[in-house]
DNA sequence: TAGTTTTGACAATGATGCTTGTCAATATAG
DNA sequence: CTATATTGACAAGCATCATTGTCAAAACTA
């Protein structure tokens, strides 16, 4: 059955793996895969995810398609990468200014929503990508994922009026929604900033942001 | 140079307009005009734009894709034409209220935003329609007369804002960015009221919309 | 009924972009 | 130096859709 002496050298192929640049093959994905998503933090948070192709990607990295597909499945999965990337580093700059501030409300407010302003005017690309690319991409393609981490925000929120705002809220349904509105105040906001450039002073955008969070500290923590 | 005789018969085809079903060829446009409509209010606002082909609409209105293109361009413009159509309505139904319960400012907001809410609860597409896919279209292609006709809905918030909350507002700058947060709180609260099949009752949904406008109006109203 | 318009079904074409595959040039190990 | 792993450039094959074109059946006019 088996071809005995001549085709010994049928190879089923275990291609070893060789040292490149001084790095192994697992560094060397690594350092592709970190090139892939520089690159896709620049694309996709300059252009929007949907004008973006692989190759666009792969020529911004300077890497071939196949490497592309070592790293990622689709697309999708670079955004979703590049997306939590740029979450987090949003979510530890805002979770640290308030935890400064606190426990005064207002403070915390002002320190977070100041900190969160910041951070986007020192890179654009982070609001394009988490409050323009993420509700596209999260609606298009069923990305669970980014619409978990994006109510996140809601649930942080939440947790911030029902310790400030003691007489407001009825029951925690009603909070939920009311966390919800008050990232949407800031959210549309913060998206007509940016896609006019910037035009107005930070500190009238911080003022416009905070006031409906005093407004309603005030109008909920009063002695009945 | 030219042949004289035999080709006479060579006709530049000025196809005789016919009566079909009692209807003159105009009229028949405007029918399937209407069907190509019809049938993109349905399916955009069920799975949003990015997933309906022009097949699809076309299958829906029951026409073949020639009609399509006699009516638009691309499908792009079939959905501005939705859109338009969709905020026509809600516009109408919302300042109606307003106008009906001015000029009492609390009245007018409650007025105003349980119209909204009743009218979306009706026709869930529209909401789909309106705060979804337009914003996905108006960022992808650039369709600016979505983008206008969305922000002058901040515009007509932003008056309100002027007329009920005189000692709010610093400068105008301000005062239309506030406005742009109130829509966005509204907004965000109606995609998730949606998004989760209207599980929570209208009234919770319209007591938390209603509360933004109302604690604004009592934190910036108040004699100094 | 005869001739022409209108319609619907569907094929043909073209464009775009994803995904895999080929191949030669280069770098590395032994 | 030789053999082979690795890389980069790029083509080939798919798939999806938009858009235009063909053709025969149906509807209408006279």
């Amino acid at each position: 059955m088996t071809i005995s002496t001549d085709n010994v050298q049928k190879k089923p192929k275990a291609p070893k793996e060789r040292q490149f640049k001084g790095l192994s093959l697992t560094e060397r994905k690594e350092v592709r895969r970190e090139k892939l998503i520089e690159a896709g933090i620049h694309l996709y948070g300059t252009n929007g995810f949907f004008s973006v192709t692989v190759k666009d990607v792969c020529n911004e990295a300077k890497l071939t398609e196949r490497y592309f597909y070592e790293s990622f499945k689709k697309s999708e999965e670079l955004f979703q990468t590049v997306f939590l990337k740029m979450i987090e580093k949003m979510q530890n700059c805002l979770t640290q200014a308030v935890l400064m501030a606190a426990p005064v409300p207002t403070n915390m407010v002002t320190a977070g929503l100041s900190a969160l302003l910041n951070a986007i005017k020192d890179d654009p690309r982070m609001a394009r990508i988490i409050y323009i690319d993420a509700m596209l991409v999260q609606d298009l393609h069923n990305q669970a994922t980014i619409q978990e981490t994006l109510t996140q925000f809601d649930r942080i929120i939440q947790g911030f009026v029902m310790i400030t705002m003691p007489n407001a809220p009825q029951n925690a349904e009603e909070v939920s929604l009311m966390a919800t509105g008050l990232n949407g105040y800031v959210t549309h906001i913060i998206i007509r900033w940016v896609s006019e450039g910037f035009k107005q002073p930070l500190a009238d955008v911080l003022s416009v942001c905070c006031a409906v969070f005093l407004s309603f500290i005030e109008t909920t923590s009063q002695k009945n």
